[in-house]
RNA sequence: GGGAGCAUAGCUCAGCUGGGAGAGCACAUGCCUUACAAGCAUGGGGUCACAGGUUCGAGCCCUGUUGUUCCCACCA
């Protein structure tokens, strides 16, 4: 036996296991058709940056999900890979560039695309190591990237489909525009925070009438150089005289009409709002309705152009300064009043969002909505917790068409050439060198690339080698759960729902498993902007990767968010160093060299308990996990293991390992190496690293843990009667322990001797009580004889009076008190129930079912009360 | 405007199908008891937000109220 170390050394155990599974090629996803495929494709990470502690709660739990199917027995795979995150990377090469003086366009697009892939083969490289660092088990031979050939080969075979079948146009609407990043967004890229900004009056003369004017409000004046119209509602009785005249646009001394629309709100402002179709989501719609122009007057960097006239050139806040400045000097500004405005940003820069009208692709989203919408209605797809599907439909039922074109250079360059000659787009999985209607050479390719989800919503399939109908989508699609947190439902999940469903007729997963978000000590978002981020590759270096996954899922309900504590990785930290003493005390005093149980007639009260325990444990742990419900699954090995087994068992065995009965001695050996052994395929994963480490030291079959079979319960291993009374000899060990502690006595002094004299014999109870401390070695019995009483006298004496009078080992009338009101309240419950169960009324009125239930319900009552009785029983006896 | 979550010990949070109010940390006392001081034993500490209701019985189910966080939509 070798040498263990008395402290865990996380850092001298993980990276030697690692390699062990990676040489027993354990990860990978092997097609056998003698077993259940069980499939998890990680998210994406961005290639952005380094992992975060959020990712390591994602893969914490898909770690566990997928070390747990594979130990079932299925045949296991977990795909890895990383995300090109097109905007978001984008932005950081920028940043990266602006550093050393250059823009992209100093690059040119080539020259630039290439730098964004030496970051990326930077961080790709980096996220992967941290996931191999946490202990993620994927079959790395199968790493994937959402711009890799593959995946790039799936994105174009989908674009090109859904164009022929018109699920994808291109059309100028009215987009969010970051003039910051220069390219067009998604609904699901703009955030929105409040600003204090302002509401600024407007008089706008009208034509016709002097002295008379209309007052719009608005909280972006400078658009007010696009304005076509002025609106007021049909029903608005101040302004119906006006509807068909025009006014005069001020600075800009452009006619424009006055019309009438029910989108405007009497009570709101003024009741007149001004028209600008070109810059604003609903004026764009009463454009349509009216047949107005549509004046865009703001270039893609957010500079006023030539047709804002005078204020050509400007930059948008110093055109609006100048745009009010000007008003005021006119005297048209009738008042500023401060206003709140939520205003739209983009999620990646946080510059202001600005509506603008511009040509972009979409995907129409209705037809392909629908069939994700029935497919979580009909429960072939389930979140967990069920309350997203809520979220999800809510978004897919009210889902709008899908920008999907960016301007930007990383990413999936749109497959769309359109034809110097005749104007045709050709759209087309292979590049095309001719126009396919006119016959035309001078193609020109479509500068956009696509939304970066767009590849990452063919994830679950492109990653498995569609379109090609290989051997792995054959076996492992559709894959089995998706792990992924609230977040990034609209962005990710509903899309590969539709997406799935689109291309290839089948659900991408059958489970959507949502957690919440890492926060800081405080609750508040990571950010770097905070600087209040967690390295999950520090946290491992400080307390092992064990610990940080335990704390990843323990005292976490699932979609709801947690604080990050390291103090609550060294508590897991803590746990591993007991688990790891917990086991060099086996091996210290193991000497036999094979696991097995000893037969069930050499078992021991404490072992039948241990047993019985561990039994009920698997079962509840196997279904926790099964249901998902992974933090209460690791709350219960953790109390198995440190209260049950090491405060416990341990302490029982003490004596026996001592002891010169070579059976109890044998048998005390062979409890704690199964009992161990079975509980570190529990704790596995959870805890891969320390269990595999431990497991490699203790006899056992097999070559690893990590594909050692899942423990079953058993209905011989089931002693309820054993466990119920090894739990009162507990109670009366606690009992004395109290009674030592309040009296001061050291528990180094343990009493070793008490004298049973002929006074303790009748005592009532005092006996039985006796032999239960004695079973734990917390007292020694002897009887008082003649002989030798004179020289145990002395050394026992004080002990003795510790334990007599016995009834002050318990505080045994306010104990039997207590039990005595219970009691009686479940008297008094049961035979209302009874009563109840009893009646006519009942029995014939209620279904079948329910009198069912409700005798279920007694019967447990009933338990309950024998419990109770049983208690009383005891109290009375020590009384 | 629509929707969701949360409210349990000083702090952070579990509590799965309604019957015992719990964990970690913190605190107090005593212990280096031969696996572990990253430990052991013992203890203090809770009107389970509030008000109703259902039930034999409610932290848990229903209704309402308050506080709080978040998501979606709109905001001239």
């Amino acid at each position: 036996m070798k040498e263990l170390p008395k402290t865990y050394d996380p850092k001298a155990v993980e990276d030697r296991i690692y390699g062990l599974w990676l040489e027993g090629k354990y990860f990978r996803g092997v097609r056998d058709p003698q077993k259940e495929p069980f499939t998890i494709v990680i998210p994406p990470p961005n290639v952005t940056s380094q992992l975060h502690i959020g990712h390591a709660c994602d893969n914490t739990l898909q770690d566990i999900l997928i070390r747990f199917k594979r130990m079932q027995g299925y045949a296991a795979l977990w795909v890895p890979g990383t995300d090109h995150a097109g905007i978001a990377t984008q932005v950081k090469v920028e940043a990266q560039l602006r550093k050393e003086g250059l823009t992209r366009y100093d690059l040119g697009r080539e020259r630039f695309v290439e730098r964004v892939w030496e970051w990326k083969n930077n961080y790709g490289s980096q996220i992967i190591n941290q996931l191999k660092k946490l202990g993620s088990s994927c079959d790395w031979e199968r790493e994937r990237f959402t711009m890799d050939e593959g995946c790039s080969r799936a994105v174009r075979e989908v674009f090109v489909n859904l164009y022929k079948k018109g699920l994808i146009y291109k059309g100028s609407r009215i987009v969010n525009w970051c003039p910051d990043c220069v390219t067009a967004l998604s609904n699901e890229e703009v955030n929105y925070e409040e600003q204090a900004s302002h509401l600024w009056h407007i008089r706008y003369p009208v034509k016709g009438l002097p002295g008379s004017f209309v007052v719009v409000a608005t909280t972006r004046p400078e658009t007010m150089l696009g304005d076509t119209a002025v609106a007021v509602n049909p029903e608005d009785e101040r302004y119906a005289a006006l509807v068909g005249k025009t006014v005069i646009l001020p600075l800009m001394d452009r006619e424009i009409p006055i019309i009438a629309d029910e989108y405007v709100e009497k009570e709101f402002g003024t009741g007149c709002v001004k028209i600008t179709p070109a810059h604003d989501p609903n004026d764009f719609e009463v454009g349509r309705r009216h047949n107005l122009p549509s004046l865009r007057i703001m270039d893609d960097k957010g500079y006023i152009n030539e047709l804002g006239g005078k204020y050509r050139g400007l930059r948008r806040d110093e055109a609006r300064k100048a745009v009010v400045a000007d008003l005021e000097k006119e005297g048209l500004l009738v008042k500023v009043e401060d206003y709140a405005h939520n205003a739209g940003v983009c999620y990646r820069c946080g510059s202001n969002v600005e509506p603008i009208v511009s040509p972009q692709w979409f995907v129409k989203m209705k037809p392909l909505a629908e069939p994700a919408i029935a497919a979580v209605k009909e429960g072939r797809i389930r979140f967990v917790p069920e309350r997203f599907a809520k979220i999800y439909l809510n978004w897919m039922e009210n889902v709008h068409d899908w920008c999907i074109s960016r301007q930007l250079w990383w990413g999936h360059q749109i497959p769309a050439w359109y034809c110097e000659d005749c104007g045709h787009v050709n759209v087309a999985k292979e590049d095309p060198e001719r126009c396919e209607r006119c016959g035309g050479r001078r193609l020109r390719r479509d500068e956009d690339v696509l939304d970066t989800w767009f590849s990452s919503a063919l994830w679950p399939f492109s990653t498995l080698g569609w379109p090609d109908d290989t051997e792995d989508i054959k076996f492992f699609y559709p894959t089995s759960v998706l792990v992924t947190a609230y977040d990034i439902i609209f962005f990710w999940v509903a899309r590969m729902i539709f997406s799935g469903l689109e291309h290839t007729g089948r659900e991408p997963f059958n489970t959507v498993f949502i957690h919440g978000l890492v926060r800081d000590s405080e609750g508040r978002k990571m950010s770097k902007s905070l600087g209040n981020g967690v390295d999950p590759l520090e946290m491992i270096e400080q307390y092992g990767a064990d610990a940080l996954r335990m704390n990843m899922v323990s005292g976490v309900s699932p979609g709801n968010d947690m604080r990050f504590f390291s103090a609550k990785c060294e508590a897991y930290r803590n746990f591993a160093n007991k688990l790891w003493n917990a086991s060099r005390f086996v091996m210290m005093n193991l000497t036999i060299d094979k696991n097995e149980l000893p037969d069930p007639g050499g078992l021991k009260l404490e072992d039948k308990w241990i047993l019985s325990k561990l039994n009920r444990l698997i079962a509840e742990v196997t279904e926790n996990i099964e249901r998902y419900e992974l933090g209460i699954a690791a709350g219960k090995i953790y109390d198995f293991i440190w209260d049950s087994y090491c405060d416990w068992y341990i302490e029982l065995t003490k004596t026996r390992l001592n002891g010169d009965d070579e059976d109890s001695r044998l048998g005390a050996q062979r409890v704690l190496c199964w009992v161990l052994t079975e509980t570190l395929k529990l704790l596995h994963p959870f805890m891969p690293f320390i269990t595999e480490e431990i497991w490699q030291a203790l006899p056992h079959d097999g070559e690893a843990l990590i594909v050692a079979a899942w423990p079953k319960s058993s209905e011989a291993l089931n002693f309820s009667a054993e466990e119920a009374e090894m739990e009162s000899i507990m109670a009366a060990i606690k009992a004395v322990r109290t009674l030592r502690s309040e009296r001061g006595v050291p528990p180094s002094r343990r009493p070793r001797l008490i004298v049973v004299t002929e006074k303790t014999e009748t005592f009532a109870g005092g006996i039985p009580f006796l032999k239960k401390l004695a079973f734990a070695g917390e007292v020694e019995l002897a009887r008082a004889v003649p002989e030798n009483a004179g020289e145990m006298a002395a050394a026992v004496t004080e002990d003795a009076r510790l334990f007599m009078p016995m009834a002050e080992l318990v505080d045994v009338e306010k104990e039997l008190e207590r039990i005595s009101r219970e009691l009686k309240k479940a008297e008094e419950n049961y035979a209302k129930l009874a009563a109840k169960l009893q009646s006519e009324g009942f029995l014939s009125k209620a279904p079948e079912s329910v009198v069912a239930a409700e005798r279920e319900k007694a019967a447990k009552l009933s338990a309950l009360m024998e419990n109770l009785r049983e208690s009383e029983r005891n109290l009375k006896a020590l009384k």
